[in-house]
DNA sequence: TGTACATCAGTGAACGCGCGTTCACTGATGTAC
DNA sequence: TGTACATCAGTGAACGCGCGTTCACTGATGTAC
């Protein structure tokens, strides 16, 4: 692992563990092994090295899409729920550090939509899903997928911040029956 | 109105419009119109300014809260889904100062709770309202309520965040569709 | 009414500190002949 | 194989700056006699 992504991961790490604040350079450094004039040898400045992270170390968007078809609806949309909170708890603190900045917020917002990511994605995603499942009939005709995206992912971030909230940068992992409730509930509509 | 108030509403201020990151003394000292040593004969120091803005700067929860029997249901959650939108929407930038600096947010929590308030709580409103409609025989009896709530304010939330990420501190107002598609589309499981 | 003193909101100027950043430098590795 | 030079990751020490904070002070208002 080069000297760059070791810079990376350390700043990663301290950013989620206690927040962008005490991400200083020479807490960075340190958490490399590095010496602070180092960083500057790979990055242009702590800019630089802030936005790598919100770019480059963000936790992957949900793996799991499940199949449309299989199993059952209200099965996939916990699957999906569960996904959601697993990368909200993560991100969160990452994304946290953006609030605080707007300026900074909106040179994250234009890396990541020419990255095709961000946030909201996850919507984008758990509607597709839904009118796949309209194709096969599994969903009826008269529901708005969007809105039950919208319904889905937004408990999912809304519960993550929550725990964040309530718990710090420790929270431990919301428990599988509030995907499994989010989802009966929601699928009494279809 | 005195000094002190005049302090809070110029540091709330800079807090909505440029971030947490911009509430510097000097900023502050400036916008309400003292020297930054004027700010220390009223506040022990500055954290103790920010506490005090996130304590008593923060919009008031939502005053609408609808009549269980009258009118429809959906109509209800849409009214609810309304004034959480436009809560989550002005209180966001104050809130993600804190995410920034998870000490910061353990001291912010503690007072909330002492208070009865803070984040979360708007949920256990809705699913209060929800409980009520239960007692009239308008919402069934095997509907979850808590995760009715959880979804709808939790939607709410996601979306406020998504606007204010996509447009910064001057975010435009969440349309009226979105409530009431929101509270259409819940409605159908009730 | 006048005098002497107390109180207190507010100030200008300075303070120390930690921050991000830059500097001249080192020492290891590669390369030309 | 040895010598001379180039390159480059990384360093220790210093820099200037803006921050939060404190200081001695002012000037207005109140109060006792």
């Amino acid at each position: 692992m080069g000297t760059r992504d070791r810079i990376l991961d350390a700043a990663a790490q301290i950013m989620r563990e206690r927040g962008v604040a005490h991400a200083t350079t020479k807490e960075i450094a340190k958490a490399a092994g590095y010496s602070e004039a180092a960083l500057y040898k790979h990055f242009s400045d702590k800019e630089d090295i802030i936005l790598n992270v919100l770019r480059y170390r963000m936790p992957g968007p949900v793996e799991a899409r499940p199949k449309p078809g299989a199993a059952t609806v209200e099965d996939n949309l916990a699957t999906l729920a569960r996904g959601a909170l697993n990368f909200y708890q993560q991100s969160l603190p990452l994304l946290g550090g953006l609030l605080a900045q707007p300026q900074r917020m909106a040179a994250h917002r234009d890396a990541m939509s020419r990255h095709g990511a961000g946030p909201g994605h996850a919507i984008a995603g758990i509607a597709e899903y839904l009118r796949a499942e309209q194709g096969l009939a599994r969903v009826g005709d008269a529901v708005e997928v969007d809105a039950v995206a919208a319904l889905l992912d937004g408990a999912c971030f809304h519960q993550a911040f929550l725990r964040y909230y309530q718990e710090g940068p420790a929270a431990t992992a919301a428990p599988d029956e509030l995907a499994r409730s989010l989802a009966r509930t929601l699928a009494r509509g279809l």
